[in-house]
DNA sequence: TCCCAAATCTAACGAATTGTAACAAGCGAC
DNA sequence: GTCGCTTGTTACAATTCGTTAGATTTGGGA
């Protein structure tokens, strides 16, 4: 599949180029047009991911081209405008945009809300949510382990929010109360057993030494401190 | 259906009653949050379909919560923040947020984002009949599976509502209320125990190891996720 | 040094959740 | 009507994971 195509439709020479610059930059394929029909002409042609439209434009008026496309074509709209009124953006958002940018505005942004608008036009391909320590690999989305022989072993929805969390603020000490907050356990109880178990069958997994764990260490009194070195993908 | 559901996770009391009320007024259900923790706990029982996240938080770092959700759950994601900053915005945004806002805002404004934010997720693309996964192909509208080998399996209407559903959003916990919902079972009833035998007999034609499902995982207490990349036709 | 109370570990148990075989009801084809 | 297929229900098996309780470890004080 070929590189999405954002289309820009805008008067000002200097913000065509400048957007070109940045979207191309970022991996797209783009065309520019500085008058609605022109713009539209070319819509017969060709499809477009993403349209990026100026509100200011000398031959008709921009509301309308917004209504049209988001009517007729399957592309997101983003609407970008030098007014600033909230009621102009409201409406705008109301026919029909996706996404409303005002003038001036920085092209890493623009950047950032294409891909964004992209994103969930495909459905959300899953970002990678992949770490690697010391000879191992968490898989979070297959709740899965690999150690470096490749071998396999699966861990469970509690255990993979400890090894989350250990791998979240690696070397770093965690106390009995930061991680009974992020595992969701309400304070008090006599919860706090359950988060000893955790980590009890976690290391387990990991193949820890009970006399002399290597990767998740106890520190009598204080918490849990995770060594190693993690790298997120 | 029942009208969409909007989050509010905020620790400020003013901002969660301004927004509850202006979405609240334009026909929308919704549930506010303080703290991350609360939020998390919540998301394992219902599916809000917007979710607004600000990113200063007592208890947890807003951005790790953004690319959570973004991970795990098929809802929109709106930052609202008082961070300004461009490079804030980007790094929001490209952490699975669908949008940013700036505080102040203006809650009008808000509920336009929102319903442009529901509007794209309502109107996905409309899926053809085909898809291919792992080896698979399915053909949704003669009922059959084909694997790599060239031997068909038929499936009936019951399996491919849950296949479909899988397909439309791999690797993404649906949970049991989703499913249900899309499975077109009112809410409630003893109906729970039919949907597990469907996604039994579904495995059962998708040639899965028992004790290992490869494609189709349980999440204890949460739902289900399909692995494997799907490719529609 | 030894002793002890507090902290932590973990085997074993049980409540809740999920899997699935077996049965039954519904429905269309003949 | 019967036959065959689909699909929900029931009942029980299997799994997950918090809890309990006894064993073990730790670190301060005698």
């Amino acid at each position: 599949m070929s590189e999405p195509l954002v289309t820009i439709l805008d008067d000002e020479p200097q913000i065509r180029l400048m957007l070109s610059e940045a979207l191309t930059e970022a991996g797209f394929r783009t065309a520019a047009y500085s008058r609605a029909t022109e713009f539209e002409a070319a819509l017969r042609k060709s499809t477009p991911d993403v349209c990026l439209v100026d509100l200011g434009l000398p031959d008709r008026d921009g509301l309308a081209v917004v209504h049209r496309l988001a009517l007729e074509s399957g592309a997101s709209i983003i609407i970008i405008s030098g007014r600033a009124q909230v009621q102009d953006r409201v409406t705008g958002l109301e026919l029909g945009a996706d996404d409303y940018i005002i003038k001036p505005f920085d092209p890493a942004e623009v950047v950032a809300r294409v891909r964004a608008r992209l994103r969930d036009v495909r459905s959300r391909p899953a970002q990678s949510d992949t770490a690697r320590f010391e000879g191992w690999t968490a898989y979070f989305d297959r709740y899965v382990l690999i150690d470096e022989a490749g071998e396999e072993v699966s861990f469970s929805h509690a255990e993979g929010e400890v090894l989350r969390l250990f791998l979240d603020s690696p070397k770093r000490l965690i106390n009995r109360q930061q991680m009974q907050e992020a595992l969701g356990g309400a304070a008090g109880e006599s919860f706090d057993r359950a988060m000893d178990v955790r980590i009890s069958r976690l290391r387990t997994k990991l193949k820890e030494d009970p006399k002399n764990p290597r990767l998740i260490k106890t520190i009598y009194g204080a918490g849990y401190i995770f060594l190693g070195d993690v790298k997120w993908d």
